[in-house]
DNA sequence: CTTACATTTCTTGTATACAAAAATCTTGAC
DNA sequence: GTCAAGATTTTTGTATACAAGAAATGTAAG
């Protein structure tokens, strides 16, 4: 992996998490000269950046008018989670056939680390080992191309996630339906595995609430 | 829909063309000196236009190097159509529930288009119409934002689709999986809608050699 | 006081200029 | 003849300059 990034793209990514963090509203202009100023460049990789972010989708960009952030709204996340849950699902199922004993048992590792976090409530761990596991399903469908985008639809995503899952309940939770992907994947019970995965990822019943709850935090 | 567009824009819709349309072959390198002097600007809506290419798959940058046309290869192309069967799966199992009486009905109309067209032998008829119908079903996901994944494949991936449907018979045969596409989704029944969708958009047995046929062409 | 229009200012989009890194060419030693 | 090191050219990345369109402000008429 090349690790040597040009200036605007290390900008991209922290204009990204800048946005992620809330430091601006829905609709906000991103002044291309304010930027500029506060990153203390031309307005060149700036603009580089700026199109990076809206062709991630955080932003949109009106011609001769400017870009502005666009925050999810609440049907735009459910949507995406939905379409999340589906591409999981499909995952799920590929990986069933495809996936190798070495993946498996990686599965079963990281389970048990997220176990060990819940146990001394390190969060930041948790997060960490359940974002390992997810990835370790899409690596197992053994489609470079399906694992790149369920990557990119996660981490479009992360921020929200963190929010549920700090819900009472639902860590505990959320670990037996790990436990119900991993049997599936191991039984090699593709259908099995997508309706596990779906449902873990899909967004339904009270998680509703919740999540429209935290958007107004 | 905003149809002004920006100068870099335009300049990034006729690169792609040119890069779909095989004028580039895969690893050529995208000048931007050559390119602005074909396309009468400077470098900098150039810049842009490569940006774009780069984040939508279709080149490569390597910082201080260029950017250059990445060609998928035959199993890129495997990967692809694999994903996007799955995509187009999940669309037709939110579908079955979702789709309103008029997408329905216009996906029959569609379906009797398709049929005209093989008979006058109106490929470029059949081509419009077959993609109409696929993006039917995403639109009646009711997912805006699954929908437009699935058409950003859809579009990525349309020149291979055409090389594949001019294969003897595929035709005839593609049509009689619509129908039963159409049928699963009038029961409401939305796996066997996803089932259906997955076998009819999957690269399997003899399209595989024909698709890797027309890769050297 | 409100509204329509003109002027001004500001912002984006594009062109050009410059700096730094990579590729290429030259030259010299072995 | 081959290889290596240095010089030269090319090319990318960034800064600045300029042009055109949009927003803002001011002014005059009703």
């Amino acid at each position: 992996m090349d690790t040597e990034l040009t200036r605007a793209e290390k900008i991209a990514e922290t204009l990204e998490q800048l946005v992620f963090s809330g430091d601006y509203k829905d609709g906000d202009r991103l002044d291309e000269i304010r930027l500029a100023e506060s990153f203390a460049v031309s307005r060149t990789p700036i603009r580089e950046a700026l199109q990076r972010l809206v062709l991630s989708g955080f932003a949109e960009q009106i011609p001769r008018r400017g870009v502005f952030v666009r925050l999810p709204g609440p049907v735009d996340l459910m949507e995406m989670f939905e379409t999340m849950a589906e591409i999981e699902a499909a995952c799920g199922r590929l990986a069933a056939s495809r996936i190798s004993d070495e993946g498996l048992a990686l599965l079963d590792e990281t389970n048990g680390r997220c176990l060990q976090a819940i146990d001394r409530q390190d969060l930041e761990t948790y997060y960490a080992e359940n974002e390992i596991f997810h990835q370790t399903i899409y690596r197992g469908a053994a489609n470079s191309f399906l694992e790149k985008e369920a990557r990119r639809l996660q981490n479009r995503l992360k921020p929200y996630r963190r929010t549920q899952l700090r819900f009472r309940g639902r860590m505990p939770q959320s670990m037996a339906e790990h436990e119900l992907i991993v049997a599936a994947l191991q039984n090699g019970d593709g259908e099995a595995a997508a309706r596990a995965l779906r449902d873990h990822v899909a967004v339904q019943g009270e998680k509703f609430q919740q999540l429209i709850a935290s958007l107004n935090a």
